[in-house]
DNA sequence: GCGTGTTTAACTAATG
DNA sequence: CATTAGTTAAACACGC
């Protein structure tokens, strides 16, 4: 069997989408797939999340649903990742780890006192009972296999973490990078693939901005930051996939304007009559290009859901006990954006932030609250977290990306935070590699 | 040479 | 099924 460069990539961790379609399958009142057993193991266990009951399989996935051909290409993919383990675990399972937890499945871990009446599997459809010992061990795997398992976000919100947990909301390149290597195991390995999606994401996004370095803070390369416009790019509450791109029209407009221009050249005859940008498009308070030192010069940004609007951008919202005051050194300043104040809160927290529906609840749909957003799984346990200096690492993977219910974190690893929280209430466990740089900004 | 940044193209998977 | 979002590869330019 042949696999190309991209089976061969998913079967190392999956994709994004495919996390999507998990929690799309989720979303039943009622869900009742049948045990997965490709692996030969399997735990059927009740549990009830958000007043909704099911009954799961080991990934809380209908595995189903999962061509035979995947199922096989997971198992030779797993042989051409480097130190990966991942030989028990199911695609999805391997892939999710975190909402397998979230979502209460039989996910014990090293150190956590589960009885074996309580993880009761089967293998290939067979009951057993396994042993403590058993149990142990399948834990150390899953453990492990976390540690390897591609992240369910996809690029653009990995730098929108990056960009959400640096102090002054923008970082450099390199600092994209070793975050997200910080914070994902995964992308310790094959690392000019990635850093080169990264690179490409970031050019071709308009949601990302590139803000050049001045004189007096000389360095490789420029800082990013988010348009402002594209904090509701996950509008859906679904953040692995957004369901639009942010798009800057105007720049759009202009690119093809250019490219019209180009062939006008080529062909010697007159481009169409190019309508003038922003004949129909709303035009927003957005920063004019003149005041700012931004390289993508059109920067007036229709989206197709509706952006918040100035008075909306520059009303500050209640601010959690840790927040403070974006100064003015932030980015947006810089661009001439309306700001807002952002909290400052860890990496952790503030890609939870990211990834929660408060500034969409507060600033565009009020009641929303998308019942399978991050947000939904982890709200409860994220400020718990917060203030137990939960690092992340310590629990080796992003299982508690999505839970971090101390019910199922160690309670080894709950007791043990790796720094104490700053007096900032910059971070609870994680101290960002890049802090120099993001200060050296603030002078 | 290396890191950074841009662009194009091909491809997969999700979505309407 | 067409469209779109996202991923990956690759080529190229630029600056240090």
């Amino acid at each position: 069997m042949m696999l190309s460069p991209k089976s061969a990539y998913e079967a190392q961790g999956g994709s994004p989408s495919s996390m999507q379609a998990m929690t799309a399958m989720t979303t039943g009142n009622s869900y009742s797939p049948s045990s997965y057993t490709s692996s030969g193991y399997s735990v059927t266990q009740s549990m009830t999340t958000l007043g909704s009951s099911y009954t799961t399989g080991m990934n809380g996935v209908g595995m189903g649903t999962i061509p035979p051909s995947h199922t096989s290409m997971t198992a030779m993919g797993m042989n051409s990742v480097p130190g990966s383990q991942l030989t028990t675990m199911s695609t999805m399972g391997a892939q999710h780890p975190g909402l397998a937890n979230s979502l209460g499945v039989g996910m014990a871990h090293p150190g956590q006192s589960m009885s074996p009446m309580t993880m009761q599997g089967s293998v290939n459809g067979v009951n057993m009972n396994l042993t403590r010992e058993d149990v142990l061990n399948r834990q150390k795997q899953y453990r492990r296999s976390y540690t390897h398992a591609k992240p369910p976000y996809s690029y653009i919100a990995l730098i929108t973490m990056a960009v959400q947990s640096s102090p002054n909301k923008m970082v450099t390149l390199s600092e994209i990078y070793q975050f997200i290597m910080d914070l994902f195991p995964f992308y310790r390995q094959n690392q000019q693939r990635w850093q080169n999606s990264i690179r490409h994401s970031l050019s071709f996004n308009d949601c990302f901005v590139k803000v050049q370095r001045t004189p007096d803070r000389p360095g490789k390369g420029s800082y990013w930051t988010l348009h402002p416009n594209a904090h509701s790019m996950f509008e859906n509450g679904c953040y692995l996939r957004r369901q639009k791109r942010f798009k800057c029209e105007r720049k759009a407009a202009m690119k093809a304007e250019q490219k019209a221009e180009n062939e006008e050249v080529l062909s010697g005859a007159p481009a169409g009559q190019q309508p003038p940008p922003q004949a129909n498009t709303p035009v927003h308070n957005s920063p004019t290009p003149e005041s700012a030192h931004v390289s993508s010069s059109p920067m007036t940004v229709t989206t197709q859901t509706p952006s918040p609007t100035l008075t909306q951008l520059t009303q500050p919202k209640p601010l959690a006990p840790t927040a403070v005051p974006v100064q003015s050194q932030h980015p947006q300043d810089q661009l001439g954006y309306p700001t807002r104040p952002i909290p400052q809160t860890s990496p952790m927290s503030a890609a939870m932030s990211m990834y929660s529906t408060d500034h969409i609840k507060t600033s565009v749909h009020p009641s929303f609250h998308h019942p399978f957003s991050i947000n939904s799984i982890i709200s409860q346990d994220h400020k718990l977290t917060e203030l137990k200096g939960y690092d992340p690492m310590q629990y080796s993977g992003y299982a508690s990306m999505y839970n971090t219910n101390p019910s199922v974190v160690p309670k080894q690893e709950m007791e043990t935070p790796a720094v104490t929280e700053p007096a900032t209430g910059y971070f609870s466990g994680y101290v960002p590699q890049y802090s120099t740089t993001a200060s050296t900004l603030q002078s």
